[in-house]
RNA sequence: UACUCCGUGGUGUAAUGGUAACACAGCUGAUUUUGGUUCAGCUAUUCAAGGUUCGAGUCCUUGCGGGGUAGCCA
């Protein structure tokens, strides 16, 4: 469907895109343009790293054949890492649409070279070691309006912290004793500038230089230095890194024998409302089991809207609409929605499907007929055909789609008035049977011939309410599951406050697991991965997990705008 | 009460010194065998005050408001 790769759309320029352009215009990196998209595996992504998949991966496809987008793991924190999600993360850039090709990276692939670099700064005077105490270091910072303290060891000779360095790696110093620093300025206004720290002892094992090293580079100190060395032009991340930009110049300045210049720029994070973003959050959510897993529908992990029935192409748009700037904005949820909704509306197969059945028997049907009745498989798109759905005497409708005392505007069934089947004829209710406690359990109709395939006969009045229905005797039993945003606020984190907790402001209703849903029967051979739009109802995916052959379980990506739903909620409001 | 970045409709973005535009959301109405889709229409003197200029959302100054920063995390 829509899951093909990228295609070369031309997108609106923003400040990045001006900036490289200043850069191509002036000769700059002999018209190279090479990103990188850095993750450090120790989650899984979310929508916010798809827009910093497509504006990296995208630049790349935009500036071919001069450029590309590398791939690099930000793996320099053994502590937090693991295998499972370096895979995942490949995983999903790819289901995104987007190919590094052979620029796959590990900033553990650098350890080598980012060491004989420090050895290089401590030659040169430019970094020492350490022995102070975490404690001490903190207090010697100083505080955001007052100065540091240097170091005692600040100024010890050269030879001696190449001695020290040398017994770091060696595995002689314990944790927490010797660290590595840079000599910037204590002083400085920019804490990251106040003798940053560049490396730390960590007896842990890595996920992929296992216990090879127990010297480990900070990400201030790597970074830059990996960009460098993989001749990265333009190295761009959100604006918490703002205050680190000097650190990044300062090391790519007082590095010898770098291949590239890389810069940085950064620019805002996505927030989204009704959802929380940040890795520690999401991990939380999982682990407390608030929701099922990093690819429960809910999440706004990539792995989640996977599931959820996003596609790539609708992601990969919404990237498009939000733009890129340095402010720090929220964007409506309903934005991702539009975006999906457009790409399932030209591309989903339509289906008729009852999530509450309600029996309807038609009495002027014959008992044993049975009948095929033409129905289109998408509007939007003539190619995608038509089908045949049986029809019988008795059938299942929404029972949302009767009321015994509607409100006024109600167009659906109500007693002796009349709704046209979808695709088939016009019924009129006659009665409606009630159980002992009064509950409606089924409804008397009758059909009117004169209706048939759609017809509309001359004179008569038009019926207002279509509604959709599945033949009783041909429905099959399908599991669905609707969606509702996780939690109830559209800032959960501000909601919460400082001392509240955002996972109370969950919605409980962000899950409902119906029951007894029944659809029409070309649903049952429905395959893992499809789309489909449920007419009247919404989008919905074929679980990928839980759907079985013969027995699919349908998650409902979104629904569809539903301008009725709106009116009968300003109606209720007016009441109180 | 340090440094730094950012303030354009309800929301997100555009306008690169020259008539404030687009999308989403909302509200009308038309079309429609999905209360869907589609189509048409409606909703802002750009945080404030000064300044530069023939001309300022854009440049300058100050103020106000918001974000970020004191990990041996990234």
């Amino acid at each position: 469907m829509s899951d093909s790769a990228v295609s070369p759309a031309p997108v609106a320029s923003d400040f990045i895109r001006d900036l490289i352009a200043d850069d191509l215009a002036a000769g700059r990196n002999e018209g190279w343009v090479i990103t990188r998209f850095p993750p450090e595996p120790n989650g899984y992504l979310h929508i916010g790293h798809a827009k910093s998949i497509c504006l990296n991966f995208g630049l790349a496809l935009e500036h071919g054949p001069k450029a590309r987008c590398h791939l690099r793991f930000d793996d320099t924190n053994p502590t937090k890492e693991e295998t499972e999600y370096v895979d995942s993360i490949q995983e999903d850039v790819r289901w995104l649409g987007f190919d590094w090709g052979d620029h796959l990276y590990y900033a553990s692939d650098y350890f080598e070279k980012l060491y004989g670099f420090a050895e290089q700064l401590i030659e040169k005077g430019l970094a020492y070691v350490d022995e102070q105490s975490a404690e001490a270091i903190r207090a010697n910072r100083g505080t955001l309006t007052t100065p540091g303290v240097n170091s005692p060891f600040r100024d010890r000779s050269v030879e001696e912290s190449l001695a020290l360095f040398r017994k770091m790696r060696a595995g002689e110093v314990a944790e927490g004793v010797m660290i590595l620093r840079a000599k910037i300025d204590m002083a400085s206004p920019n804490m990251n500038m106040r003798d940053p720290v560049l490396y730390r002892v960590l007896k842990a094992t890595h996920h992929r230089t296992g216990d090879a090293w127990c010297l480990y580079p900070m990400y201030d100190y790597a970074h830059p230095l990996s960009d460098a060395l993989e001749g990265i032009t333009h190295s761009l991340c959100t604006l918490e890194f703002e205050h680190h930009r000097p650190l990044y110049e300062w090391l790519i300045e007082h590095v010898d024998g770098l291949p590239g210049q890389p810069y940085q720029r950064e620019f805002a994070r996505l927030s989204l409302t009704y959802t929380v973003m940040s890795k520690r959050k999401l991990l939380r959510l999982v682990k407390e089991g608030h929701v099922q897993g990093w690819d429960d529908p809910r999440m706004p992990t990539i792995s989640g809207l996977r599931r959820r029935g996003y596609t790539p192409a609708s992601i990969r748009h919404f990237c498009r609409m939000i733009g890129l700037t340095k402010f720090n904005s929220l964007t409506d949820v309903a934005v991702l929605e539009h975006a999906v909704r457009e790409d399932l509306n030209a591309n989903a197969l339509r289906a008729l499907v009852v999530l509450k059945p309600l029996k309807v028997v038609i009495e002027n049907y014959p008992e044993d007929q049975v009948e095929f009745i033409e129905a289109v498989n998408n509007p939007e798109n003539e190619a995608a055909g038509t089908r045949q759905m049986p029809l019988s005497r008795e059938i299942y409708i929404d029972q949302d789609d009767f009321m015994e005392v509607p409100p006024s505007g109600y167009h659906r069934l109500k007693p002796g008035g009349e709704v046209r089947l979808r695709y088939g004829f016009c019924i009129r209710c006659q009665e409606v049977v009630k159980d002992a406690s009064g509950q409606v359990v089924e409804v008397r109709c009758i059909y009117d011939e004169a209706t048939r395939h759609g017809v509309q006969p001359e004179g008569r009045p038009k019926v207002k309410g279509i509604i959709h229905w599945v033949s009783a005797r041909h429905a099959v039993p399908v599991a669905v599951r609707l969606y509702d945003r996780l939690f109830t606020e559209e800032q959960p984190e501000m909601a919460a406050g400082e001392d509240g907790d955002f996972v109370t402001l969950i919605n409980p209703g962000s899950l409902t697991n119906v029951e007894g849903a029944m659809a029409e029967p070309a649903l049952a051979e429905a395959v893992v991965g499809g789309h489909y739009q449920f007419e009247r109802l919404g989008y919905f995916y074929v679980d990928p997990k839980d759907s079985h052959p013969g027995k699919p379980v349908f998650n409902r990506t979104v629904g569809l705008k539903d301008s009725w739903a709106k009116v009968v909620a300003k109606q209720q409001g007016a009441k109180g």
